[in-house]
DNA sequence: GGACACATGTAATACGTTACATGATTTT
DNA sequence: AAAATCATGTAACGTATTACATGTGTCC
């Protein structure tokens, strides 16, 4: 009853990318390994449910992009998947996407949509948001500050994705800051 | 043969708060111009397409967020909708939640997953893809630049969402400069 | 008269989450 | 012996997209 006519021709999810470049960078791992990583990763934005992963494995391995070594020996140990030739073609074809849209387009923010909403509240209620917000924001970023120190001791590439959302924060902290400034030099005059 | 049991108890999605919110700031509108707001605006994340609208709309409504007065003689405008008391109290509490991880958290980023999984691509190749992300990134800048230009004659908050996106757009270009600083250097050594 | 914008909707599909179910192994 | 972790999976659901279908009013 499983529906899947043509599935070698449908490109990768970004989550079945991500998942597939995962298995590419960390060697043989079992789909366990895979969640633990979306779980502890702060980058890494799923959750790496059960309900995710292990048919996204299924559907990557019919796509013979993985294949797994059987573990009859070590009931604990799961299956042990690793990418194919496709699979590291296919996963090289997914990375170097310089000119997506979805690749490099903004991605959705909740707090940019509401600022852009903001209008609704009024002025006092604004400046509260706003002010509970930088202090959200900067406990935030002593946080990321954390997973760098700690990413910089590891693999490189975690590091640099680290730095990244730190960036960001950063970026998302200055505008804010710069939102409040405006409307209160608004409100003087 | 609709499924909708206690939807009254059910939390807005980002995009239902938004399309609530919409109706909200811009005063009594079609579902028309809802779509058109969300198709015109470079910060509005989602496409607006009809088959997410109306069925939102729809929702709405049946919550007593919204109602709609009827257009009898005009058959062209479509119906009209504003905020009821409800709706602005449930708008007025998602707006303001500026502890939610969903509003404070760092969103997902295509780009940052990518960097994340660049080990698996050769130096070379990784050095292309990030000059071309860095040409991409510079045009898209300026493009954000123009739309704050022209948000910045209108709503005051929609030039703050825009000038968010053209922040962010910076410290990401920023961010991929210093990745290629950083690996250049490692080749050196 | 034809093209285009206005306006509303439905059906099929894709994707990810939550919650549930199961069982083995290791730790306390 | 109980609890926690390892390990795999399924079912139901929610949400948004794509593609399709339909019709009206306006402009050239």
């Amino acid at each position: 009853m499983k529906k899947q006519e043509s599935l070698d021709k449908r490109n990768l999810t970004e989550l079945e990318g991500t998942v597939l470049g995962l298995i590419g960078v960390k060697g043989p791992c079992t789909p366990y390994v895979i969640r633990k990583e979306f779980k502890e990763s702060p980058t890494l934005y799923w959750n790496g449910s059960a309900g995710t992963i292990y048919p996204i494995i299924e559907r990557l391995e019919q796509q013979k992009l993985i294949s797994h070594v059987s573990t009859k020996d070590d009931l604990r140990g799961g299956k042990l998947y690793i990418l194919t030739k496709i699979g590291k073609r296919t996963l090289k074809a997914w990375l170097y996407q310089p000119t997506s849209p979805l690749v490099i387009g903004t991605p959705p923010d909740a707090l940019r949509n509401r600022v852009e909403l903001l209008a609704f509240l009024a002025p006092k209620v604004r400046k509260n948001f706003l002010d509970e917000v930088v202090l959200e924001l900067e406990n935030q970023l002593q946080v990321f500050v954390r997973d760098c120190e700690e990413a910089q001791e590891n693999n490189l590439f975690t590091f640099f994705s680290a730095r990244g959302s730190l960036l960001h924060a950063q970026a998302r902290l200055d505008w804010i800051r710069e939102v409040i400034s405006t409307l209160d030099k608004g409100i003087e005059n």
